[in-house]
DNA sequence: CTGAAAGCGCTTACAG
DNA sequence: CTGAAAGCGCTTACAG
């Protein structure tokens, strides 16, 4: 008996006759409660619960010409990138208190067209998208715009200055957060090592050095600073080059947790300890970061989600959009709290942060 | 017009009294292509190209008692992993040849519960179930097994030997590429660091080990071994250790991209520079390999998607099970093609291996 | 507060 | 080879 149960699933038809009720009242109770007594209510809930029923998303989508689907592009440099899975798991695990579910698509391509938009959009598939990696020049929220499709982007829309569905980390408020922590630490001088401004993201080079300006200057321990790009070899280079002026009980705040990684090697090119002789802290709260045992500025990445997906479903809703983008706050994670003690001191190189 | 074409998507009606045909013939059309005339059909596929038909999913879905979609679980094991982004990135990319959209779903927890599973299920929001980091205890097959709910597993399926769902790289035959490619270079003797049998996976390891094993062996190069787990700090120890036993000119072939990753960081503490005093070959083709400019062994990530995609189409349509589970041909990807030149051999802790 | 009816967009036997 | 009909499982006006 069991196996039958399982092979058909439950219907509103089968939880209405077993309640006694006329399944337009099992709808009722499901979609809008106040519009039936409570003990009526409580008798279809039981069924609801004995029987397991849970409306089928097809017969919904349907019905309500709504798929209760978000589009996810993943492309190149979001499965690339080191937080690319952070993102996705914090939109996995919060779509559901959203109402709504994951469609993640694309190509094999780097750089995104809007084909995959538009035959998911045929198809039905989707009600919205989500999608990162905005650039100037990006087709996509012209077309979405076009086509009156809900959508939200993690990073800023640059092709887009007027458009306010967007969300990101506040990065002037993690670099401030990461320069208290150094001095707080007891390092003295706080340099910094970012990304240049004409790189593809230039409001987020931008904040995040300003973040370091303005915390470093009030504090009074602003010191030298220097621009690399995402690689790891040219950011080595340009660690290196900011440890020259840089003296002992110094510290580097970082724009992100790779350029972090840059510096743990440089300074263990100069046998400088890490946590000791030099202070370092990274941005992202990466794996790379974890693995490290590096102190770094964690993206507040379930409230990125919640906020990426409450716009759309705002905007399917009514039309709603945000007021203005979502600088979110980020947090610090001392090296002892993103790992195992373990990992933060068994291996030379490049130890963590231990200074208290 | 343009607006209100986009506005209202084109349905199979549309297209039928556009090409003067019934809507049965255009599903036909669609779907049996051989029972049309091949006029009509031309006909009605011009109108489908013109008005940008697609069938509804949500339609389609509810008169075929079926989702279309594959239900795919991302824990913290595959969001915190090296290839979790590539396996999803490949199945993304894969799921439309094989007809089918993903649908990524998991809680924030650790152990993996069939509640989502189950949910899903009642909701028709799938058809099937897509998963990894499988493990003695795991609840999941047997309840999926017991639904009668198609299933395939990234990894073996160490809870039940019987089932052949599943897919992994043949680490056997990657290790054998490693130990080939690091004699062809030019070293010597070829150590292996790898991990403990007991680990949670130890047919992977006990794969990886005996493919060093026969191939360094019938080369006559096999050298020390060594085994640590996949964490940063206590692999670096292990790979400290393996190096003594080594001297220069030799080579370790490592069973994955961190524990090479660590070899890097043994060398680099004793002096020695990867590519001419030391060869080391990593194993995943992940992330950390690239960025780092790791020869490694790359794991065929699209035959994995096309295979556990395939495997799970098949259960759907008449129950057919693979008669073994599959182990995919890794391929071997040099230091050069894996990134930019730059990359390799601008910094000193971690170069690359440029021996030829 | 509850019930009978229509319809969302498809596909699949079933006649012709 | 093509057409009229039924029905997948829901929800939403609309009457009662």
């Amino acid at each position: 008996m069991r196996s039958s149960t399982a092979r058909r699933r439950a219907t509103i038809i089968d939880v209405a006759s077993a309640a006694g009720v006329s399944r337009q009242t099992v709808s009722n109770v499901l979609n809008f409660p106040d519009r039936v007594r409570p003990r009526t209510r409580d008798r279809v809930l039981a069924e609801v619960d004995r029987l397991g029923y849970r409306p089928s998303t097809a017969a919904r989508g349907l019905r309500n010409q709504r798929a209760g689907a978000v589009g996810l592009e993943l492309n190149l440099p979001t499965c690339g990138s080191d937080i690319g899975p952070l993102v996705l798991g914090a939109l996995t695990v919060r779509a559901p208190a959203h109402d709504v579910h994951l469609v993640p698509f694309g190509d094999a391509e780097v750089f995104p067209t809007v084909a995959a938009y538009r035959d998911m959009t045929r198809r039905h598939l989707v009600d919205a998208f989500l999608f990162a990696d905005t650039h100037s020049g990006d087709p996509r929220p012209d077309w979405l715009l076009e086509n009156e499709i809900p959508f939200a982007a993690f990073g800023r829309l640059y092709s887009h200055p007027e458009l306010t569905c967007w969300a990101d980390v506040d990065g002037h408020r993690g670099l401030e957060l990461a320069v208290e922590h150094l001095v707080a630490s007891g390092y003295g001088t706080v340099g910094y090592l970012g990304w240049p401004l004409h790189l593809e993201d230039p409001a987020v080079a931008e904040d995040r050095h300003r973040g370091w300006v303005d915390a470093a200057t009030s504090l009074g321990v602003a010191g030298p600073s220097g621009v690399t790009d995402q690689q790891l070899g040219p950011a080595v280079e340009a660690a290196d080059a900011l440890l020259d002026e840089l003296g002992p009980g110094d510290a580097v705040a970082c724009a992100s947790d790779l350029i972090a990684l840059a510096v743990l090697y440089a300074a263990a090119r100069r046998g400088l300890a890490v946590g000791r002789d030099l202070g370092v802290v990274g941005f992202d709260g990466s794996l790379v970061a974890r693995r490290h045992g590096l102190t770094t500025v964690v993206q507040p990445y379930e409230d990125l989600a919640d906020h990426l997906l409450r716009t759309v479903h705002d905007q399917l809703l009514d039309g709603t959009v945000p007021v203005a983008g979502a600088l979110l706050d980020p947090t610090l994670a001392p090296s002892s709290s993103t790992d195992r003690e373990s990992e933060l001191t068994s291996y030379t190189p490049v130890p963590a942060p231990t200074r208290r």
